[in-house]
DNA sequence: TATATTTGCAACCAGCGAGTTGCATATTAA
DNA sequence: TTAATATGCAACTCGCTGGTTGCAAATATA
C-alpha cells in the first residue's frame, strides 16, 4: 500500500488538485467544489498527496488548510534529469539539421 | 483503459525499463532477463510504454527492438515546469537566508 | 445549549492493473 | 523439413484504487 510520488501524480484529479493548490493553500471543502466527485473522494486524494509529502496540512480551528510542497515535486524532476539530456540533444540535432537545410532553399 | 504518460511512469518496473532503454534499444527477451517477473509481464509493461509513445519498436526479423522516445518524456517535464519555478524560488530563498546567517557566525 | 459546518474514518463495491499460465505465429537454425 | 527461438495474444486470478454512503468527532454559530 506504500505509495510514492509517481503514483500520486498518476491520477488526473490529483494533478488538478496540485495545480489548484500551487497558488494558494486550500481546505478540502473548497477543493471539492472544483470537482464532480464527492467530498470524501477528494479527501482520499488529499490523503494520498499528504502521505507522499506533496502537500502539508495546517490546522486552523475546524478547518484544515493544505498547501503545496514544491520540494517533494522536485523528486520527479530529479528522476527526469538524465532523460532531459537526451531529448535536449535530439532537439539540438534537429536544429542543426534545419540549419543545414535552409541554405539549400535559397 | 486509455493510459497516459503519467500512469505509464507510475509503475517502478516500467521506470526501470525506461532507464535500461535510455542508453540502447532492447528486445523484450533481453529486457525480461533484468527482472524477476515473467517475460509476459515485462511484455505487458512494454505494451503500455509503447501505447503512450514512450518507446518505439523497430522490427528486425523475429526480434523486436524497442527504443526510447525522449520527446514523449518531455511532456512530463512540461507539466512540471510551473512547479519548478516554485521550488527554485524557495531554494533561492533558503540560499538567501543561509547567506545572511553565515556572517553572524564569524 | 442546541444546531450547523467541517472533517476524518469505516465499510462496501465495481473495475482496473499486474501477475501468471497456456497457446498460436513467425522467423531462424539444424 | 524439422526443431528451436522470439514474440504476441487470451484467459484467469488477486489485490489495489477510486468511488460511494453512513457515521462520529470537533469546532463554530444561533
Amino acid at each position: 500500500m506504500k505509495k510514492d510520488v509517481f503514483q500520486a501524480i498518476a491520477d488526473p484529479t490529483r494533478r488538478a488538485i496540485l495545480t489548484l493548490m500551487m497558488t494558494q493553500a486550500m481546505t478540502p471543502n473548497a477543493l471539492a467544489q472544483h470537482f464532480d466527485t464527492s467530498r470524501q473522494a477528494v479527501s482520499k486524494h488529499i490523503k494520498v498527496l499528504a502521505e507522499v509529502g506533496l502537500i502539508k496540512q495546517e490546522l486552523s480551528g475546524r478547518e484544515i488548510y493544505y498547501h503545496f510542497n514544491p520540494k517533494k515535486m522536485k523528486q520527479i524532476a530529479d528522476w527526469l534529469e538524465p532523460f532531459r539530456q537526451l531529448w535536449e540533444s535530439r532537439l539540438n540535432q534537429l536544429e542543426t539539421v534545419l540549419k543545414n537545410i535552409k541554405p539549400k532553399k535559397s
